[in-house]
DNA sequence: GCGATCAGCGG
DNA sequence: TGTTCGCTGATCGCG
């Protein structure tokens, strides 16, 4: 029976305790929407569309013949056969060359084409996937998007969502940030929005008990520059920029088991550099690297590995013969380790937020999880009451070795309330 | 119409 | 050989 099967593995805590609950949280998140500007999606729609006609006449000019530039096939043909680009600089696909972005960035200096279509994809993709598609998700009835939230698809306990994604709405660019704008409240109201401050990196911090990483945290300093004082032995002070950023992409490819090599793809720099990078963090966090060790000995011999709420991800490739697949495996131990607590954290804030909210009647909505962070829709006048009341209970929803910290904003959209 | 492939968005 | 997870869209070959 699944039931004998869930107590046997220690279970049942995780499903009527935190799973069960949360399927009715989600339910009415999915149920009340979030409203879409689709006036201003229309007028976006306009400019885009113009500007990528313009690219995609000045690129067929470039290649000297028309093509269709959402074809990487067709581009593959243009760029490397045609123009006689060097290949060199492109991975091998099952269909020939790679033309994504990397590759195209690296096709940049010798030609004026490869930063054109990089501009085309840009707004392509922003008008395929969001611009023109989100309108038409609309439900007539509420005027709002509702998405799906799937709880049983991620390996690492996340939640997914579809139809539409809202997990995933652009932010890093200037123009994709700008389809956040279209993301707003009920006359009245405001969003407000509630972020976990490098939960990951906290999460690893508890999981770990390294004491160099805890007392960073608690000295409450920006993370990334006090690893890179550590790491470099100067002064945070003296820490530059190009150390900070190293350092952070470090830290998070820690979080997902990065080696030298993928470290010097990212970075730039060349695969001894990298892996002296890697020697220098593991030697700042020895708790850090013994965790890892642990972790993967452990994972090994159970065939899984757990989160802090027991929640359980088989990981058979880690019993293989096969290098590559135990060294896939060896990533995906530590990513769903420290990504699937964070994960359970922010379940747990959000049943505590659900059960406050109905107990004290609250006229704040839960509106979007994405990872991290929380959505919430309330009264005008209410956003910096809610922001503190939503905001302790994030901050409390468990205890780690390190504080939580989130970080909240509000505003008439998405983007002014990040 | 379906599935494989490539590409790109987020945390 | 070469970062984690998952979702979506366009193209293209197959039927």
């Amino acid at each position: 029976m699944i039931e004998e099967k869930i107590k046997n593995l220690d279970l049942e805590d995780l499903l009527y305790e935190v799973e069960l609950p949360l399927s009715h949280v989600l339910m009415k998140m999915e149920q009340r929407g979030i409203r879409l500007d689709v006036d201003f999606l229309k007028t976006i729609s306009v400019d885009l569309t113009q500007r990528a006609k313009e690219l995609e006449k000045e690129c067929h000019e470039l290649a000297g013949m028309e093509f269709n530039l959402s074809s990487p096939k067709q581009l593959q043909h243009i760029l490397f056969e045609k123009l006689e680009l060097p290949t060199s600089v492109s991975r091998k696909t099952k269909t020939g060359f790679s033309t994504d972005q990397s590759v195209l960035e690296r096709l940049a200096p010798l030609h004026l084409l490869p930063n054109r279509i990089l501009e085309h994809r840009e707004l392509n993709k922003l008008l395929g996937t969001y611009v023109n598609a989100l309108p038409e998700l609309v439900n007539p009835d509420t005027g709002r998007v509702h998405t799906s939230y799937l709880q049983t698809v991620a390996a690492t306990g996340r939640l997914a969502s579809a139809n539409p994604n809202l997990q995933n709405i652009p932010i890093r660019t200037e123009r994709g940030a700008e389809i956040r704008k279209a993301f707003i409240p009920e006359d009245g109201h405001s969003l407000v929005s509630i972020d976990y401050s490098q939960i990951e990196l906290r999460m690893m911090a508890h999981l770990s008990g390294d004491e160099a990483l805890i007392e960073a945290f608690q000295q409450g300093e920006d993370i990334h520059i006090s690893t890179a004082a550590k790491i470099f032995n100067v002064k945070p002070e003296e820490v530059t920029k190009e150390q900070r950023s190293g350092v952070k992409q470090v830290n998070y490819g820690v979080l997902f088991g990065m080696r030298e090599f993928g470290l010097s793809q990212r970075m730039g720099i060349s695969i001894q550099e990298a892996r002296e990078f890697i020697e220098g963090y593991f030697g700042a966090f020895p708790g850090v690297k013994r965790y890892i060790d642990h972790l993967l000995e452990d994972s090994r011999k159970t065939g899984m590995v757990k989160t802090v709420l027991g929640r359980r991800r088989p990981l058979p490739e880690l019993q293989s013969s096969n290098r590559n697949l135990v060294q896939s495996g060896e990533r995906m131990a530590i990513a769903s380790a420290v990504q699937g607590s964070a994960a359970d954290l922010i379940k747990l804030a959000m049943l505590k937020l659900d059960a406050d909210i109905d107990r004290e009647q609250l006229p704040y909505s839960m509106l979007l999880q994405v990872h991290d962070e929380l959505i919430f829709e309330v009264p005008e006048g209410e956003e910096e009451d809610s922001i503190s009341w939503i905001k302790q209970r994030m901050e409390s929803a468990m205890t780690l070795k390190v504080p939580i910290v989130a970080d909240a904003g509000y505003g008439k959209n998405w983007l002014e309330a990040h």
